[in-house]
DNA sequence: CTAAATGTTACTAAAATGATACCAACTTAC
DNA sequence: GTAAGTTGGTATCATTTTAGTAACATTTAG
């Protein structure tokens, strides 16, 4: 298993059931991080960037639902497996409205636990070493190569992440701040008007020299999408 | 419900069942595409786009989660909820393995299909989170895009946002202070006299070139209406 | 140290928006 | 009702903003 460096929380109030759940997604090869309540979490969250919470429902102070909810309100995206004993239609709803992606109910199956959280990671884009399709591009994220219709085409490191983030948000206008972030990163200062442009051309140049495929679409006055 | 123009193929050999998943998918808003076995399937995913697909695992011909991995194998990246009566481990792997992101077994709560296909959807991005309706202009404030009875126009920046601000104010008459407040931002000086007339006549000529749908009508004095 | 990658700059092209002129429509006063 | 005055409609032109591109400069990796 390559899944160390996927981090994973776990919220769960009985200490038995938390120390198992550690244990079955340490197996996996996931790095796991465990709370018995939801108190020290979000203070967490603000240094780690884990990829996925599992959370269970009854917890002490706050209940699982309306965590999520606040963590989804403060813009925090991770996918969120449910896990709880709480089996109701109206618990379902709850726990699907709060912004949850997943919801099991206890006693759980192991197995069917980790299928969905691979699931969940794959959908999300935290698991790496997967392949990436856009069209007749596949861009395999572990040996940072693009294949176009079987034919590899080299990318530098910067084209890479380009196309990476354009494959990920796929028919979005992607606006210049947001790529700035996303690919060149926050400490980039100084930042020129025309590097984007320059970088988005040598992308198009590479991956359809004849401008035949129509691959990107500039969106005036915002940035570029991926059509 | 604003979920119309998104696709869902439902692949279930049980004609009544189908018909079920029919009526409940189509009820919350979704454009639904039946089929009784994969045969067509791939023929009418070279043509069409769906946002997801909803598989049963007994098909005739063919096993349901090898269909969904040969779909997968041919780059189809939407998500796929496996809907059966198997509810063995050992189908479950099968299930998530060939690609699937989500697995019901039979009998199920439709109510819970319904979430949990809310959550996939959600999570693909299919589910354009914001969107504005006014009779049959739909304004994706996401990709901005304007689709007028399913064909898509192009709206550049100002004239998306004039359209928003009608959109979000519908039957009431708005001043020129209040547009040029609200579209071109309190910044705009030696703002000309026929500065809004001509945006809105630019506008109105693109959402409606034979000045047959009536959106908007001037009001003498003040400044216009959306209808 | 060299070569590739990336950033910068200057220039061109294209698109969007603004200004203007002129005409049409509406309002009001007589 | 009609004419004068005011406001909206519209075509056209001008300006501004933004994107594309090539050439050059700088940085980075091997």
């Amino acid at each position: 298993m390559q899944n160390t460096d996927i981090e994973i929380i776990v919220i769960e109030d009985e200490p038995d059931i938390l120390e198992l759940l550690e244990y079955h997604l340490e197996k996996e090869g996931y790095s796991v991080t465990g709370f018995l309540s939801a108190e020290k979490v979000e203070q967490f969250l603000e240094e780690e960037n884990p990829a996925l919470m599992v959370v269970d429902r009854n917890l002490p102070g706050i209940e699982g639902s309306e965590f999520v909810a606040q963590m989804r309100e403060l813009g925090y995206d991770m996918p969120v497996m449910f896990l709880t004993a709480r089996d109701k239609e109206s618990d379902l709803i709850e726990g699907f409205n709060s912004g949850g992606d997943d919801y099991m109910t206890k006693p759980f199956s192991s197995k069917e636990l980790l299928l969905r959280i691979g699931a969940l990671l794959k959908r999300s884009g935290a698991t790496s070493g997967d392949k990436v399709k856009y069209r007749d591009l596949i861009l395999d994220l572990q040996k940072r190569e693009l294949a176009i219709a079987d034919h590899c085409i080299e990318l530098t490191n910067l084209e890479f992440k380009l196309l990476h983030t354009f494959v990920k948000n796929p028919h979005q206008p992607l606006d210049r701040d947001f790529l700035r972030d996303e690919v060149w990163g926050d400490d980039s200062m100084n930042f020129h008007d025309k590097t984007i442009n320059v970088a988005m051309n040598r992308l198009k140049k590479k991956i359809d020299p004849e401008a035949i495929k129509e691959y990107f679409a500039p969106v005036w006055g915002v940035g570029y999408k991926l059509l």
